[in-house]
DNA sequence: CTAAAACCTGACTAATTGGTCAACTGTTTT
DNA sequence: AAAACAGTTGACCAATTAGTCAGGTTTTAG
């Protein structure tokens, strides 16, 4: 739809009438993962159109397609970069750390990047919701693996009694539910607040209500 | 794609060879909506394709355009009947209301929804995420003042000292939240659980588990 | 400077799919 | 009984859209 050129703005590294191979290339991708993300989660994968996406990124839709492949290959490659995040959100948490440290430490971290990133909160979701077709290994090893290696440590704390709960999957169910609600939900919550978008202080008071109240859950507080 | 007939196993009352017309038109539609919503929920709105949803009622696609006019017919009707289902939920909740008792009730009413009707809150959850298209009206009236309502009534409560809430909302938004997370990410769940569907204890597992957790969050217990 | 390589794109094609329709069968009403 | 009405369905059509491709321009390497 938007035909502005967003290349002229965005790009860093070129010269008025020379850009490097290598610096269109890296441009290009970014700008077409970063339309793709918007366009999938507002139309979902099979409503999202390579013409759509294309529009989105001002540029046409063949030179999307020289990008990458095929549909499926640019809906996998923005899977891809949200797992990556995902990874990188992750918190050092072993036996002798002090659990309300790292878990207020893990919920205001969670709860960033669902204020800072909605969109890959949505994506995300909307592909677990319709049965996680593209995710299955992801979570069935990285994803499983950190669960069980962290539901151990969880285990182990509640033995030493530092910490008030039995089940541990339950909790992380819990923080990332509570967490991501306010990425996937954002037009809910943003209407019931009469807003039309968060503001600078929402993520705050998101804040300052769950961590107390998780700790306070956990007995820890 | 299963193309096993599934009127002669619903139906309730035919006779052999002379169904009434209204039992055929109730039998039918409720037939298609269910398909629907199946359908809707795997594939999201554009994904989902008339011949599929009638394929997942046993009928012919013609069949379907017979009885909902078209496909966004057919999805809001889908809608319409997820909204009354959230109607049903709703908890008897007053000043002179008994907090405790009133908050375990809602968790325990909206956790069981989740695991007894898990489609119909994935579909809603799509839907919102990608922008709530079609729910702007039941969100901005009926939606809003059910909260602003409650809100209202909490606020009285922490007036009272007997709730230790200061913001209604995102207490709301809380239990919202980790209620409808065991139905829409019911895959991710079951995945973490080694399993391939819920059985009969996971309701209560996670019953037992939220319903202390979030009233010590409230400084009920 | 020149050839190769990378990038760009308008125009086209094949496949999918929402929706229509006319002819048909079964049910209800008078 | 027979007209009117409700339900059924295969065949068809128009619109949309993923993906291709040939011929172009720009950048890079030698």
């Amino acid at each position: 739809m938007t035909q502005n050129n967003q290349k002229e703005e965005i790009s860093v590294t070129d010269t008025p009438s020379h850009r490097s191979q290598q610096a269109i290339r890296a441009q290009n991708q970014a700008l077409i993962l970063a339309a793709a993300e918007e366009e999938f989660v507002l139309q979902s994968y099979r409503g999202a159109t390579m013409q759509g996406i294309a529009d989105r990124a001002g540029l046409p839709k063949a030179n999307v397609h020289y990008y990458f492949k095929n549909k499926k290959n640019l809906y996998m490659a923005v899977l891809r970069s949200i797992i990556q995040e995902w990874n990188e959100g992750l918190v050092t948490m072993t036996v002798d750390s002090d659990p309300k440290t790292v878990i207020e430490k893990f919920v205001r971290t969670k709860l960033h990047q669902a204020f800072v990133n909605p969109s890959r909160h949505k994506l995300f979701a909307i592909e677990v919701i319709g049965g996680a077709p593209h995710l299955h290994e992801f979570m069935s090893t990285t994803m499983k693996e950190w669960v069980h290696d962290k539901a151990q440590v969880m285990k182990e704390w509640h033995k030493q009694g530092k910490i008030g709960i039995t089940d541990p999957l339950q909790l992380l169910i819990l923080i990332w539910a509570t967490t991501q609600r306010y990425a996937e939900f954002e037009i809910e919550i943003v209407g019931l607040m009469d807003k039309t978008a968060y503001d600078a202080a929402d993520e705050a008071r998101a804040a300052d209500f769950l961590v107390p109240f998780i700790l306070k859950g956990c007995g820890l507080e």
